[in-house]
DNA sequence: TTCTATGCAAAGACTTTGCATGCTG
DNA sequence: CAGCATGCAAAGTCTTTGCATAGAA
C-alpha cells in the first residue's frame, strides 16, 4: 500500500494524517499480522521513524475504535493488534504465542442454544489452541 | 461442597492443605463462575478470611496449574478465573463484562483446514460476543 | 524440626495520563 | 492562529517477587 493510499484510508476513516500514523499505518496494515505495542514500537525506531511510546498506544487506540485494527486478547500479558478486520477466527500456539488467521469460511459454527436474554450478537471468535507436536 | 470435600480436593491435586487455600477453594470452586482476583480477594475480607493479595495470586495460579480453574482470557485488563474445568465455550458482554458458560454439547464446529505444520490440538475456545439489546 | 505457605512491601510489565511543545489546517 | 497530535515522564493497574515469619507434616 502507497503512502497516499494509506493517507486517503487515514481521512476515510475521520483521522488527521501525521507523519507518525503514516508510518505507524504503514507498518502495522502493510500485511495481515498480529503484532503488539512494542513491536510496533521497535519497528518503528529500526526505520528511523521518531515515534513516543505513547503515541503508539494513543495511535493503536485510535485505529482499534475507528475499525482500522482490530485487538485480539489470547495473551492477558500484552494486547494483540490485527490488522485483518473482517470476521475471522485463530490458531493460537501456546508453546510460541504465535497467532495464525483462520478465514471465517473454514470454520462452521452451529449454535444449539438463544443468546442471553436481553442481548444481541456482536461477533464470534474462535480459538484454536496449538502445542508445538513434539516427534 | 463441604470442607473436607475440598481438603480432599486440593490433597488429590497433590496440593498442601491450608486455611487459606481452603477459604479461597470453597468460594471459587462453590458454583460454577468467572472471578478475578480482586474479586476473590474482596470475597474474602468479606466473610472475614484473612488473605494477602499475593496469596490470592500464587494460590489461583497452583489451582490453575492444577487444573482445578480455567483462566479466560476476553479482556486484557483482568484475568478471569473459570471454576469449570470441562471444555466449554463462552457468552461475553462487551458492555457488562458478564460472562456465561455455554455447554460444549451446545456448539458445532466444523474446521475446514488442518492444523498449522507441525503442532497438535490443546483445545478450541469459541467465543460469543454479544451487547446489551437497546429496545 | 524441616519444608512449604503466607504477608507485606517493593519491583515489574503494560498502559494511560498530564502538560508543555510542535505541527496541521 | 486555533486545535489536535506528540513526547516525556509520572502515575495507574494488574501481577510477580524477595524476604522474614508463621504454619503444616
Amino acid at each position: 500500500m502507497q503512502r497516499d493510499a494509506i493517507s486517503k484510508l487515514l481521512t476515510r476513516h475521520g483521522l488527521q494524517v501525521t507523519s507518525q500514523r503514516l508510518d505507524i499505518a504503514e507498518y502495522v496494515l502493510g500485511k495481515p499480522q498480529h503484532v503488539s505495542a512494542d513491536q510496533i514500537l521497535a519497528a518503528m525506531r529500526e526505520r528511523g521513524s521518531r515515534v513516543s511510546k505513547a503515541t503508539v498506544y494513543n495511535t493503536m487506540n485510535l485505529f482499534s475504535a475507528r475499525g482500522l485494527v482490530r485487538t485480539v486478547d489470547v495473551d492477558s500479558d500484552r494486547q494483540y493488534y490485527d490488522s485483518t478486520t473482517d470476521p475471522h477466527h485463530h490458531f493460537y500456539n501456546v508453546d510460541t504465542g504465535e497467532l495464525i488467521d483462520i478465514p471465517a469460511d473454514q470454520v462452521q459454527l452451529a449454535l444449539g442454544t438463544a443468546l442471553p436474554e436481553g442481548t444481541e450478537q456482536d461477533g464470534i471468535e474462535v480459538v484454536i489452541r496449538v502445542r508445538s507436536a513434539m516427534h
